[in-house]
DNA sequence: CTTGACTCTCCCCTTACGTCAGGGTTTATC
DNA sequence: GATAAACCCTGACGTAAGGGGAGAGTCAAG
């Protein structure tokens, strides 16, 4: 008659010492004896427990129904594989969905990048698009450029819209202003309510200098695409500097 | 500007308050403001934020997952969608093994359940097995019988070989005392020795009526089979009825 | 006699909440 | 103005299946 340790036994069946103690507080393996110092003592017929235990966890039973099906009797264990199997294939349907739902999302991301890329410089030559970024990496560093680009790029169709829109609000309030500074208070006063609503779309309540570069970087988007600087219908540049100007303001003193 | 309190916006999203409590104190959903009395307030915006982090939830992203997702700007969403699927994969190619496992296992059950039938009563006229039927539910009631017969289905064809070797054991030992009383000391201690090898293969450690039942059932079992009441190749009808009635003393007195 | 390997029992930590408990607040009704 | 209902707060415990560690005892070898 071999004896094992916990140790021996937890090696031998893989698994480790803390689960032994569990198993046996838990009544599912108790030690065939211990010894005088509190020592757990398994045998033969303990290893052989332990495997069916292991067993049917690695089925994904959980411990209570193993406990079950090991000691009583008139436990149905057909019935049981039956019901667990049941729970299984409901399981796996919902992967099923989940996959499918992944799968949708990513085409639509993908799309939408591609479609918010394509659109964003759409109406803007390809060369101005350099210009802009060459432009701004001068002044702010190629890592914020990056930056406020991935947020752009993140923008879907419906955002781009709402952007649009936006612009169109924002424009009819701030014309009428041109002839104040752009970094005078009524005009900032705008220009906040216009960030705030610009940043529901970025999707973050953070604060700090991203947010500030992509802000400004965004203003000079505006300068830089045709889209966004009509006003009334008709490209209005003067207007659009102002604006840039009047956010570029916004950014460095309120968002930095 | 809409405001709502928590159980509103947990009624509008389909969540408990308290899993607002939670994602409050987790960072991943803060109300836009409190009243005095520290009640949390959510806004439009809040509402649509739930809306999404409940999107990955219902995607099985952990919480802290999420967090990351929805806050910060340069998290690769495709990215993630991605991971998650191979994840959501490779459980579910997980699932699929179970399955075929627990296939295997039901099939193997039923066969050895079938098999175990015939056996059981292969060598046992059908009229006799009725019999012994109708007579231990006389005597035992009708729910006592169905438990014993479940306990004897319940074996495989191994420990049917077993059970055959274990009588053989035992006869050998117990022929050489049939002049004693069923009930006499000496008889009785090899009747636990048997209980107890018999005990392993029901696999139960508990203990009670059904127990006892069962294996006064046994018992008579060898009585009426004659695979089982043979003595050195010859049925010996007076040494099973000596065991029998050893074994009923000893679940009566012993197992109750 | 000491060192190292082993063991014991408690205890806290993990996820994503459910479920009190004890106490404060708001609102509707009388 | 009082009171009850409905609502809110924080804090803490419990869940499944262990992981990890503290502090203390035990065992065999050198």
């Amino acid at each position: 008659m071999t004896l094992y340790a916990v140790k021996k036994l937890a090696k031998l069946a893989g698994v480790s010492v803390r689960t032994l103690h569990l198993y046996d507080e838990l009544g599912l393996l108790k030690p065939a004896a211990r010894t005088e110092a509190g020592y757990r003592l398994y045998g033969e017929q303990e290893l052989f427990r332990l495997q069916q235990i292991l067993f049917y966890r690695e089925l994904d039973f959980p411990l209570q129904e193993i406990g079950q099906i090991l000691y009583s009797p008139d436990f149905d264990l057909v019935q049981a594989l039956e019901n667990h199997k049941t729970a299984l294939l409901s399981r796996r349907d919902r992967i099923n969905v989940l996959l499918e739902t992944i799968a949708h999302s990513i085409d639509h991301l993908k799309n939408e990048k591609m479609m918010n890329h394509e659109d964003l410089y759409k109406g803007l030559p390809k060369e101005k698009a350099a210009a802009w970024r060459r432009e701004a990496t001068e002044k702010y560093g190629i890592e914020a450029v990056d930056r406020s680009e991935n947020y752009l790029r993140r923008l879907s169709k419906a955002q781009l819209e709402q952007l649009k829109q936006d612009q169109k609000d924002i424009n009819a309030r701030l014309v009428a202003l041109m002839h104040e500074s752009p970094d005078s208070p009524i005009v900032q006063d705008q220009i906040a309510l216009h960030y705030a609503n610009i940043r529901e779309f970025w999707g973050t309540a953070g604060s700090g200098d991203p947010q500030a570069e992509a802000y400004a970087g965004l203003g000079q988007l505006y300068v830089d695409d045709e889209r966004f600087s009509k006003v009334d219908g008709k490209p209005n540049k003067a207007y659009v500097l102002f604006l840039r100007d009047a956010m570029q303001y916004f950014a460095e003193t309120k968002l930095k």
